[in-house]
DNA sequence: GGACGACCCTTTTTT
DNA sequence: AGGGTCGTCC
């Protein structure tokens, strides 16, 4: 094949690999030269035309494999299509090391150019438990009322300025007033300094900080923007602000760059996500060709009309007509019920009966607006017998077993890792608690120094009682040893190691609980997950980015999860329970966000609807369980914007409506107590932390390649103003007079406790 | 330092 | 209803 510079070919020299595309999907593939906006309805077969114009570049020899970057939004998306550019490719797609999510193409580009942005190589993506409990820490700091300032919304905020590529200093005031009267922008800053000295970063710093990089490095863009030749990238109407700008940046030299998205399909702009963006491609890049996809592949007449007529009461949109030559098909069911678990009992005998007419469950889906709803159809499944998986939720990454194990795995990677050492120093149960804890903080920030470095010097003086001290100098010395260890052994026996000598697995062992059986299959599993990663490093990366606990299983499942995890896939068979205003929409749409996030949610229910291949049913039940309450509903408002047409009506009540209406009428908001009158008392003080990063500890000790090099040989500075024979006075032991120095270890004979030594931190000159 | 109980709030949606 | 936090008591 030759390296035509364009490679727009004439239509009967097709290629017989193309042939089963249609037009516009055929002309999405060939046209590789310039920017292609491929505007795709539901399931008009835009991973075809995507996988197929991937491989038609490497086919093609327009490029390597490595010089094309492609974007997805969830690992799944990625895996599918490499799994699917493979085959068209004939498995020769040995690499494409640039094709996954944002967050992890940008993990990949940070860890090459970490030191830029004052992180190493092997810094520690933290996650939002991890984030949660950091700025829990920093808001107690700073005295601010976590009350009336949950760090909750902190996290909420910081991620959205992430998502809009504003760095501290670019905070608007009104951004600044946003958290605690005015303290935004401090925290913001604060929180970015806290985390450098973790080595650690956030996920919205994954994309910020390439960003950053980007911005300020015009060499590192520049070797980027030359080396891809073709972006590709998919769900464009879910990018924010920053992937945005990463991308612009990135398609600024060549200007191939092929983005792919419905508008009617944009969900996540809660999370940042900005249409405008889809909607001013061709702006951004004149002379873009735009190819419509209209065809519909998935759904039946009936069902895609159904989902055509709800999306039409939007305003905002850039307006497609989706067909399909399939047949006609089933109306769209909509069952009332009386109650929850009657919508339940009632999903669950629909789908036995399908099961008897030959359906396979893998086929079957149940979406629901919130997580919350999952529990219902959990406990009725359970009672059934009916195999399903809920997908999201709680992940298996995210139980505190795999959490504390992966803990320990982190301290051992990365010493400086302190949010996960103080997960797990008394993790396991050793006898220590917040005294200690404090202790160690006190020490830590005053010596500039992580956690566990801190331990490891506490450990080796009198500040602590000789219990806490000896079981802290038993748990560093494990660590060095592991450390060591981790260099020798692969990171499952490292793993299977660990669990047993810190004796956690006998603790486990030992509960003897309903869950502590499970917990401990779960450690074996994770161990087991780790079998395929050649270093640590590697491992805790696929963690933080990747894993998912699809667990695989031969037996066939119903699967159940959020409308938002549904993106994307479809079923033969699709559920769509709680369709009741208040749930969906939800209240919080309702009640905020205005006209713009109702739209929203009704794309939510298109996006819903058109999962569906052959079969739909929406369900409301009259009456639920909201926060332990019984709350009666009304159907959702989406309902009755179906076309009456394509739907089929059917009610269990023998009431009648009437019965719905009774008790509606505006409930209480369970949110509108929160005021903001009363003034916020504000710390004049520094934060000690502050102080110790002003001191520094050299950073480049703690890095992977050299694990030996623990927290051991962390510098002890000596503070300098203390001498031999000086007189001191500490809080604990009284006054004295020091007689040994070494390091920043004082060795003081105190006038009523004898001889210590003690740390020079925790004495004042008297 | 840990166990227990009285309170509180919570439920969107995700990498 | 369930989970987390904080205060009290051992």
């Amino acid at each position: 094949m030759t390296q035509a510079p364009n490679s727009s070919l004439p239509a009967e020299a097709t290629p017989e690999w193309l042939a089963h595309l249609n037009t516009p999907q055929r002309e999405a593939v060939v046209t590789t030269e310039g920017p292609v906006l491929m505007l795709a309805g539901a399931g008009t077969g835009k991973t075809a035309a995507l996988t197929h114009r991937l491989a038609h570049i490497v086919r093609e020899r327009l490029a390597w494999p490595s010089e094309i970057l492609c974007v997805t939004f969830t690992n799944k998306a990625a895996r599918e299509m490499r799994e699917r550019v493979g085959t068209l490719t004939g498995g020769a797609l040995e690499g494409m090391p640039w094709l996954g999510t944002f967050h992890s193409i940008c993990a990949k580009m940070l860890r090459r150019h970490a030191e830029i942005v004052g992180l190493q190589s092997n810094f520690t993506i933290i996650d939002t438990d991890d984030q949660l409990r950091l700025l829990k820490q920093m808001i107690r700091e700073h005295e601010i009322d976590e009350k009336r300032w949950p760090p909750r919304q902190l996290a909420g905020l910081l991620d959205s300025w992430k998502n809009r590529g504003l760095n501290p200093p670019d905070l608007t005031a009104v951004d600044n007033e946003a958290y605690a009267n005015g303290k935004g922008q401090e925290m913001y800053r604060l929180y970015q300094e806290r985390l450098k000295t973790l080595n650690a970063c956030d996920f919205g710093d994954l994309l910020l900080h390439i960003l950053n990089i980007f911005r300020q490095n015009s060499d590192v863009l520049k070797s980027y923007q030359q080396r891809f030749k073709y972006i590709l990238v998919d769900e464009y109407q879910d990018t924010n602000a920053v992937q945005y700008l990463w991308l612009r940046l990135l398609a600024q030299e060549r200007k191939n760059i092929c983005v792919v998205g419905d508008d009617d399909q944009s969900i996540y702009s809660w999370r940042g996500a900005e249409v405008a963006n889809i909607l001013r491609f061709e702006k951004d890049f004149p002379g873009a060709k735009v190819v419509k996809l209209e065809q519909n592949y998935r759904s039946t007449p009936q069902i895609l009309s159904a989902a055509s007529g709800l999306i039409e009461a939007n305003s905002q949109r850039l307006g497609k007509t989706l067909w399909t030559q399939l047949p006609e098909g089933q109306k769209v069911k909509v069952i009332g019920v009386w109650d929850a678990p009657e919508e339940a009992r009632r999903v669950g005998e629909e789908i036995e009966r399908l099961e008897r007419e030959g359906a396979s469950l893998e086929q079957v889906a149940i979406l629901v607006r919130a997580q919350y709803q999952t529990r219902e159809f959990e406990d009725r499944f359970i009672q059934i017998g009916l195999s399903y998986r809920i997908i999201g939720g709680f992940r298996f990454y995210e139980r505190a077993e795999i959490r504390d194990a992966l803990a320990y795995l982190r301290v051992i990677a990365q010493p400086a890792d302190d949010l996960a050492f103080e997960r797990i120093y008394n993790q396991p149960k050793r006898g220590l608690g917040a005294k200690t804890l404090e202790k160690m903080h006190q020490h830590a920030r005053a010596q500039g120094l992580p956690l566990a470095a801190a331990a490891l010097q506490l450990a080796d003086s009198d500040e602590l009682p000789a219990r806490a001290r000896n079981t802290i100098g038993g748990l560093m010395a494990d660590f060095l040893r592991w450390r060591e260890m981790s260099e020798a052994v692969s990171p499952s026996e490292l793993m299977r190691a660990v669990l047993e000598e810190s004796a956690y697995d006998a603790l486990l062992k030992a509960e003897r609980s309903a869950e502590s059986a499970g917990r401990a299959d779960n450690l074996v599993e994770l161990a087991r997950a780790m079998e395929e990663y050649e270093t640590l490093g590697d491992f805790l990366e696929h963690v933080s980015l990747v894993m998912e606990n699809d667990a695989a299983s031969d037996e066939e499942k119903v699967t159940i999860m959020t409308m938002h995890a549904a993106k994307g896939l479809e079923f033969d068979n699709v559920f769509l329970p709680g369709w009741e205003e208040g749930v969906f929409p939800s209240q919080r749409s309702l009640d905020e966000g205005g006209l713009a996030s109702l739209e929203e949610e009704r794309r939510l229910a298109y996006v819903a609807i058109t999962r569906a291949r052959r079969r739909c049913t929406i369900m409301h039940a009259a009456n639920r369980r909201i926060y332990g309450q019984w709350t009666s509903s009304i159907p959702s408002r989406f309902i009755e914007e179906l076309p009456e047409e394509h739907i089929e009506q059917e009610t269990t009540m023998t009431g009648g409506k009437s019965l719905w209406q009774a008790n509606w009428s505006e409930s209480e908001d369970p949110f509108a107590h929160v005021s903001r009158d009363r003034p916020d008392r504000s710390s004049a003080r520094g934060p000690g932390w502050q102080r110790a990063l002003a001191t520094g500890y050299d950073t480049k000790q703690t890095r992977l390649k050299e694990p030996s090099r623990s927290a051991a040989s962390f510098a002890a500075k000596p503070r300098g103003d203390v001498e031999l024979g000086a007189r001191v006075f500490h809080e604990k032991f009284g006054y004295g007079e020091v007689i040994g120095q070494e390091g920043n270890k004082l060795e003081i004979d105190f006038e009523k406790a004898g001889t210590k030594r003690v740390i020079d931190s925790f004495v004042t000159l008297a």
